[in-house]
DNA sequence: GCTTGACCCTCCACCCACTGAAACGTTTAC
DNA sequence: GTAAACGTTTCAGTGGGTGGAGGGTCAAGC
């Protein structure tokens, strides 16, 4: 398969796919012409790491999850602990952008949004805050 | 003031000050020693903009905010707009967070966490979907 | 056999919003 | 006098790619 094969067949831009070789997620094979080869190995990594970006791991921690794929000795409490403190960065990021939200909705719900200045999202960006 | 001072008065960091101005956000005046200085207004400055930043308005957008709060004759139907499609962003964001978490939670639950290598969230992630 | 278009290659620069560090000058407190 | 705490510049790096220039390769059609 070349590159653009294992990029419809992955879901992965062909970018993201060099980008990942050059940083050493994958290793496909190259044939006379300089092409890139992949096996289906190589395709299944790029799944592989494909829904696990999806779910929002990063790249080195999607390096270790391959590498406990790959390892058949692996204990499951190694994944589920590192599934965990992500579960948890995804939770804090949320509640911060919640915040954001009642905030910013509440700034919004307050302002008339017609043709005159004034405005209490900008008085409250400006600190004009006296309640 | 010094750089220092309005650090502490903005919330911002002083890297983050000397960056603002590398960008145009901010234009201290220079002592002779080559120390910035900053009047009030520049400081009012710094602190809509760590309020702005802290709402999750890009920076680009913040100059154009900063720009709408100097315009006194501005309609505040602008700066509504402005705020309803970060807004949606913000949403947009949420949910896309709340389908990691959904998933990834789902996995962790059905993930014995033990010694064994059975993994359920490294088989979602294998591709190794049969249901 | 030649052209056209769809592939593929490498390499460099850029995105956002900072942050760290090196290497140095100035001010302040004791 | 000296040490600490401040200030300065400049360069490089972060994460996770993306865009573009400037080419090479391959298959189909004429």
């Amino acid at each position: 398969m070349n590159i653009g094969d294992v990029s419809i067949r992955s879901g992965l831009p062909v970018k993201t796919i060099r980008y990942y070789e050059d940083i050493g997620l994958v290793s496909p094979l190259r044939s006379e012409n300089g092409y890139r080869t992949f096996q289906e190995k190589e395709l299944h990594k790029l799944s592989f790491l494909a829904r696990a970006r999806s779910l929002g791991f990063t790249i080195e921690v999607c390096r270790t999850l391959l590498g406990l794929y790959d390892d058949h000795s692996r204990e499951s409490s190694d994944v589920k602990r590192i599934a965990n403190e992500h579960l948890e960065q995804i939770e804090t990021k949320i509640s911060g952008l919640e915040t954001m939200r009642a905030a910013l909705s509440h700034l919004i719900d307050e302002c008339a949004g017609d043709h005159r200045p004034d405005c209490p999202i900008l008085e409250d960006l400006g600190g004009i805050s006296e309640h």
